[in-house]
DNA sequence: GTCTATATTGCGATAGAC
DNA sequence: GTCTATCGCAATATAGAC
């Protein structure tokens, strides 16, 4: 296999075991074997284990940065905040591994969340604060509103529902074909508690 | 150091680690040292690490089942859904290492997540559920509401506003000073967004 | 109940052959 | 660029002394 293929092949194979099992939830005999490459192939291509789930972050929070195009985009708050769930929903849908490593690095962080995680969710949050504000300034939202508050009630409500997914599976429809449902569901309950 | 004492002891004095670190990403040796005891103990009182740590989980969720007080507390639903959130709250406060274990169980979950953890959230939500469904039967609610989205998206606005605080730690204000504005905010959101 | 000492296994990393 | 073989270390667990 040439370089390139090798070192992509190596990542992909790898992402759904860093992230259902962690960092130091698997070790890279396993990594390795589910890549179908020698053992010393880690070191070679990343320089041993915390390069390659480095490399893994990396590639998923990659994913996340396109959410800043909301940022560009012309259109009123509300518009942006729906836009804003169907992106992150549909993200979830493109990368099931995402929102476990994302998840798994906010309550065990490794030292890669520091540089790679937090500002890339803190990029998401400040844009999300900054439609709100601009909203607000508008006269749109209703008075005594915090910003933040606001803004991570909305990235709650949708971020949660997929981390319960384990638990609710048997309660809840949680296929594609319901995303739209859902996404008007979050969006309906957060108009009505926010808008005048 | 007595048997009760000692127990108790291991359990207490190592959770901090299982919280930050999950399952796989600490050792017996560093376990003991965090409980001032001998490596042996661990063994001897939980037969391995594994049991430590179901140990430490079953004391965890044990706080999470006295939600289920609202079961028959004498309430109207949306008095019962704010209790739920300073119930939440405070357990967060009294207890700063259950989210994490409560998470890290979402993303990475052991042998025990099916058994242990699993079953407590189900408990919670489907309480919630209940609650929705006798304030809509009542006509309190708005038509068109889902009843599991929509106390999925109380559950999610409420924990994951914890659970992102080493991210949004510099941008709010994380202290217990200011629970009661949250839990005013959540609430003024949610009864907004629900209410007929 | 608590210790030391050790058995056993697995880990991550790499030297060196090809 | 890819392999085998192995090094050095840390892991969990426990036997057996006290």
């Amino acid at each position: 296999m040439e370089e390139k293929d090798c070192r992509a092949n190596i990542i992909s194979a790898t992402t759904p075991l860093f992230a259902e099992r962690g960092l130091t939830g698997v070790g890279v005999r396993e990594l390795t074997a589910a890549a179908g490459v020698n053992i010393s192939m880690i070191s070679y291509y990343f320089g041993g284990k915390n390069g390659l789930y480095a490399a893994v972050l990396s590639e998923q929070f990659a994913a996340l940065n396109r959410v800043a195009d909301l940022k560009t985009l012309d259109a009123d708050p509300m518009a942006k905040f729906e836009l804003y769930l169907r992106a992150t929903v549909a993200r979830y849908r493109e990368n099931p591994y995402l929102l476990r490593i994302y998840a798994s690095e906010l309550t065990n962080p490794t030292p890669f969340f520091e540089t790679i995680v937090k500002p890339a969710i803190q990029a998401v949050v400040q844009l999300l604060i900054d439609t709100f504000s601009e909203g607000f300034s508008d006269g749109r939202f209703r008075e005594g509103l915090n910003p933040t508050d606001t803004v991570l009630a909305l990235v709650g409500m949708i971020n949660f529902y997929f981390l319960l997914e384990p638990v609710t599976r048997e309660m809840v429809d949680h296929t594609a074909g319901r995303d739209e449902e859902l996404i008007r569901h979050v969006m309906d309950i957060f108009a009505m508690g926010i808008l005048k």
